[in-house]
RNA sequence: GUGGGUGUAGCUCAGUUGGUGGUAGCACCUGGUUGUGACCCAGGAGGUCGUGGGUUCAAGUCCCAUCACUCACCCCA
């Protein structure tokens, strides 16, 4: 019987990592050009932690969470509540008013595998806390869509308010008496939605509830003067940006943490798996986590799907890494003086391959082509009692001969120079 | 948790009405005269046909079960 990896968990072999590494190197470049600083958190927290950040009553919470029942901990689902939890054990706020951080890391959900959607997955993660400025908003959502557009992936940007605690409430009223209304037009999820979670049947992919609630009242009409003032400055901060976006009054949240902004980057590419990423403000999270009173934003890209974009698009450029100098030799003698003339090489920097096998000049060489390898070093009998190497450019096709000088750090240096 | 689809070489796949597993492609190894890559040619290696039952003289092929993968629902990044 061999043994295979987890359903839902995947290995990330060479020829795939490239794009992965590429990824990960367009975020580190634009949230350090944003100005945000690196944090990493570990896997494993207490459950009470995402129970209180995420909501007891959502799917997450309820029924994905990896959890050793016996120590009550769990391996993360998300990355913004340990995030919160270091910003507070460590007294962030107090160093630095507003704090700019992002994570990169795994994230483990039990939930049913399919594409786009694994158990072990991968986001990044951008959070400002300390401000509830609706600059920055605008802000981290021109990032995300910088980042975006830097890797080369088209989507939409939509984008809602879910208003605060002070007008949230009144509109909920107002939208579960229209549901109340059409309750027996609606499918059995929305039914059930309307009691745990009545903003939920909003954004029911049912064309029968789509029909239906397409007059329901919108958010946007009962936001309180804060609110509303707050998300039109939001919106004249994109457009001085110049970052395209739409409203969409149907989109709510699954997290209950959310306030004010919320926005999704949309894919039509991934099948079912739409957004590729989302995010939104979570004014009183920080506090109710039992930290200061302080406002926060941040969204989360789910890497595996942007990989998948990336994957689909033609002529996608990884920078993979390709030998500087192949050192062949043939015989035992030459290999024997190859081996610690490699290890110089590799010293001065030079990425730089050989082969033990004692395979024949041929293989070697088709070995070193593979490789893409820009220099190929010839040791054999002959050069060795010459005192002689042949340096081949793979390229060019051309070949010198070098002379071999006894000490392999000298040698080393003649062949850098060369090889540039 | 609920549906649908698919399981044959490392990967992508042929395999007829049931009749000996494919000179298939990619990748790998070795050769194609002394010691030189890409292209080409020849040869080689690589398999419990997902697993377990059943029908049959005979099963990769038909039937049942099971597992895995996958897509979708749900939910979400």
């Amino acid at each position: 019987m061999k043994i295979k990896a987890l359903n839902g968990f995947k290995d990330i072999v060479p020829g795939e990592v490239e794009l992965w590494q590429k990824v990960e190197n367009t975020a580190r470049d634009i949230f350090s050009r944003f100005n945000f600083s690196e944090i990493r958190m570990p896997i494993l927290e207490k459950t009470d932690l995402f129970a209180r950040s995420i909501g007891e009553a959502t799917d997450i919470v309820e029924k994905e969470m990896y959890t050793f029942i016996d120590k009550q901990i769990t391996m993360r689902p998300e990355a913004t509540a340990s995030l919160i939890r270091a910003y507070i054990q460590h007294g962030l706020h107090v160093q630095k008013p507003v704090q700019r951080l992002f994570t990169i890391g795994p994230m483990f959900r039990h939930e049913r595998p399919q594409k786009g959607r694994l158990r072990q997955f991968h986001q990044m993660d951008a959070e400002v806390l300390g401000t509830a400025t609706p600059r920055v908003d605008s802000e981290i959502m021109a990032m995300g869509a910088m980042l975006l557009q830097e890797l080369g992936i088209t989507v939409s940007l939509e984008m809602n308010s879910l208003g605060c605690p002070a007008c949230r409430p009144g509109f909920r009223e107002k939208l579960l008496h229209f549901i109340e209304e059409r309750m027996d037009k609606l499918c059995d999820n929305c039914k059930r939605r309307s009691k745990t979670n009545p903003l939920r049947v909003l954004d029911c992919k049912n064309p029968r509830c789509r029909e239906e609630v397409e007059e329901a009242p919108s958010i946007l009409e009962h936001l309180c003067a804060d609110c509303d003032e707050h998300f039109t400055q939001v919106q004249k901060g994109l457009q001085d940006l110049d970052v395209q976006y739409s409203l969409n009054k149907f989109m709510v949240r699954g997290l209950d943490y959310y306030t004010r902004t919320t926005f999704e980057f949309i894919t039509e590419d991934l099948g079912s798996q739409a957004a590729v990423g989302a995010g939104g403000r979570y004014d009183g999270l920080v506090e109710k986590l039992g930290g200061p009173k302080v406002p926060g934003i941040g969204f989360a890209l789910g890497m595996e799907r942007l990989i998948l974009l990336l994957q689909q698009q033609e002529d996608v450029e990884t920078d993979s890494a390709t030998v500087d100098i192949f050192v062949a030799s043939l015989g035992d003698t030459a290999s024997e003086f190859a081996f610690p003339l490699v290890h110089a090489l590799r010293q001065k920097g030079l990425l730089t391959a050989m082969d033990h096998e004692g395979r024949s000049l041929k293989s070697q060489m088709k070995q070193a082509n593979k490789a893409s390898a820009k220099f190929v070093l010839i040791l054999g009998e002959n050069e060795l009692e010459q005192g002689q190497a042949v340096l081949k450019n793979m390229a060019t096709q051309e070949q010198q001969d070098i002379a071999i000088l006894s000490d392999n750090n000298e040698m080393a240096s003649s062949l850098l120079e060369r090889c540039q």
